[in-house]
RNA sequence: GGCGGUAUCGUCUAGGGGACUAGGACACGGCCCUCUCAAGGCUGGAACACGGGUUCGAAUCCCGUUACCGCUACCA
């Protein structure tokens, strides 16, 4: 099923959306949401999602930022449907563009210099009074134009801002007006001195030349859409439809920054968090099903996802829920899925090696099994992986301390935990469970007071998965050497 | 300053005139499960910014105030 969107100003249109973010960065967690939202809109409604860099900055553009949008996007699965769209090479179309107003009158040339104005706006300033330029330039008589444009002096274009009101409908806020004595400061230059446009125009004449029909971006962009509107009427072009997302804050409630950790989608990829999770996360915040799911599969987000539910509030960013829903993700995916995503980091850490894990890989499978639900990111995993992955384990001295106190009585108890498994003629959790117990039993204590210490021996740390999953895992040959691993070391503590 | 936007537990949110004694989730506390840790189940505390309207009835609609955020460039 393939929808159109329909806008009071316009006859159905193609369902197209675009991500414009400026390579001045790498790829920041409100831009991820907002591409997300655009990715999840086209699927859903079986649309095209776009992707324009926004270059037009040279001084700020960098070739690295572009990269890390396209790694950041990469990694999230978001994929774009046509080429990329570099900004700064429809310079041309721009400057047709605006052509095209100076020719329907709808611009003019203004040959004030920045100082000049600078000095106006000043001068407002001290009078407490808001700036609007005063549009001396648009008096100028066609002929004396001609005369020193041809003479070569330095000239921007300014779009003449009619009167009246502009108003949209738009997606996430509803009706927004603005009376247009209020949009910015009154004419504004839609192409600079040295004949590059500004970001509204360069923006608009993108936009019209893809063919987007529903614009969804961040709402720091509010006050750029009347002007953009007024841009796209001069030009005869058809009005997109318009959604302003809420901005992304950090904890203090102020726009998210450095100051509040990771901000760029690639920090969390290294933090070890799964981009299904990332995006589960990020489409929660600003945007909800209207019910209580809130762990959803990439598909069903696509399928539960709908404009009516977008939020107008900024969210704040809490990486504590992160995590959280990333555990819930570790736990729903299958270790076999998951597997490649670890292995190279367990290879990473020196913990083994990807042909050691392509060799056993059933083995490394059931580990990943019992390790996923108690683990919250990618590098729990890795680090609850260690005991069964290296030979030199060491005893946490905490773990000692509690499990090991009484170091006769533990020996002792391991002892016997020894004998009894190396009596075993199953490797298994059943004989396992039922030969220790009944040693308990005989020893006069409970099963608690056999594994808690066995525990120490065998991983070196108080907490781990079932006692008898950890013995599996180790073998019956690695098991028993690290109880008498054990034994060694109570008699020599 | 001007203009615009926003306002429900600490956080993410449900709610759209009566179903609200305001629901869920994260976090925090308790209990259960239990060999530990998770996960899971149960459970506790915790919110409609304030003031006026409209209405038989307002968290929901309107107005004002306050707070916060954004924009206010020949940046994007």
């Amino acid at each position: 099923m393939v929808y159109t969107l329909v806008n009071s100003m316009s006859s159905a249109r193609p369902i197209r959306l675009r991500f414009a973010p400026s390579p001045t960065g790498y790829l920041h967690v409100g831009g991820a949401r907002t591409a997300l939202f655009n990715w999840l809109f086209a699927k859903k409604y079986g649309g095209q999602f776009l992707l324009r860099i926004e270059d037009t900055d040279k001084a700020r553009s960098t070739e690295a930022s572009t990269t890390a949008i396209y790694e950041g996007l990469e990694w999230l699965g978001l994929q774009w449907d046509e080429d990329v769209v570099y900004q700064g090479a429809n310079l041309d179309r721009h400057q047709a563009h605006v052509a095209q107003l100076l020719k329907a009158g709808t611009a003019y040339r203004c040959f004030c210099t920045a100082a000049e104005l600078e000095a106006q706006r000043k001068e407002a300033h001290a009078l407490k009074e808001a700036f609007r330029y005063d549009r001396r330039c648009d008096s100028i008589d066609p002929a004396t134009v001609e005369k020193r444009v041809a003479a070569g002096e330095p000239f921007v274009v300014r779009f003449r801002m009619p009167e009246g009101t502009t108003t949209w409908d738009d997606l996430v806020h509803g009706t927004i007006t603005f009376p247009n004595k209020d949009i910015g400061e009154g004419d504004f230059i839609v192409l600079r001195t040295d004949g590059t446009p500004i970001y509204n125009m360069a923006v608009v004449s993108d936009d019209i030349a893809m063919e987007i029909s529903l614009v969804m971006r961040g709402d720091d962009h509010i006050s750029n859409t009347p002007k953009q509107i007024l841009l796209y009427e001069a030009l005869g072009a058809p009005l997109p439809i318009f959604a302003h997302l809420p901005m992304i804050h950090g904890m203090d409630g102020k726009k998210l920054s450095k100051r509040h950790g990771a901000t760029a989608v690639g920090e969390y990829q290294h933090l070890g968090i799964l981009p299904q999770a990332m995006l589960n996360f990020l489409a929660l915040l600003g945007w909800s099903p209207g019910n209580d799911i809130e762990v959803m599969t990439l598909e069903q987000m696509i399928e539960l996802f709908d404009a009516s539910h977008l939020s107008k509030k900024a969210a704040i960013f809490d990486t504590q829920k992160l995590e959280w829903m990333n555990g819930q993700h570790l736990s729903l995916i299958g270790a076999d899925v998951l597997l490649p995503r670890v292995a190279p980091l367990l290879a990473d850490a020196g913990l083994t090696t990807l042909q050691d894990v392509e060799h056993r890989k059933a083995w490394f499978l059931s580990l990943l099994e019992l390790l996923k639900v108690r683990a919250r990111t990618l590098d729990d995993v890795v680090r609850q992986a260690s005991p069964y992955l290296r030979d030199d384990i060491e005893y946490d001295p905490d773990a000692v301390a509690k499990q090991w106190k009484d170091r006769s009585l533990s020996a002792d108890a391991l002892r016997g935990t020894r004998e009894t498994l190396a009596q075993l003629e199953r490797w298994e959790p059943e004989p396992m469970e039922e030969a220790l117990r009944a040693l308990a039993e005989r020893m006069g204590t409970t099963g608690g007071k056999i594994f808690q210490p066995m525990r120490v021996a065998l991983t070196g740390l108080t907490v781990s998965p079932g006692i008898f999953d950890v013995l599996v895992m180790l073998g019956r040959e690695r098991s028993l050497a690290r109880i008498d691993r054990a034994l060694e070391w109570l008699a020599a503590n």
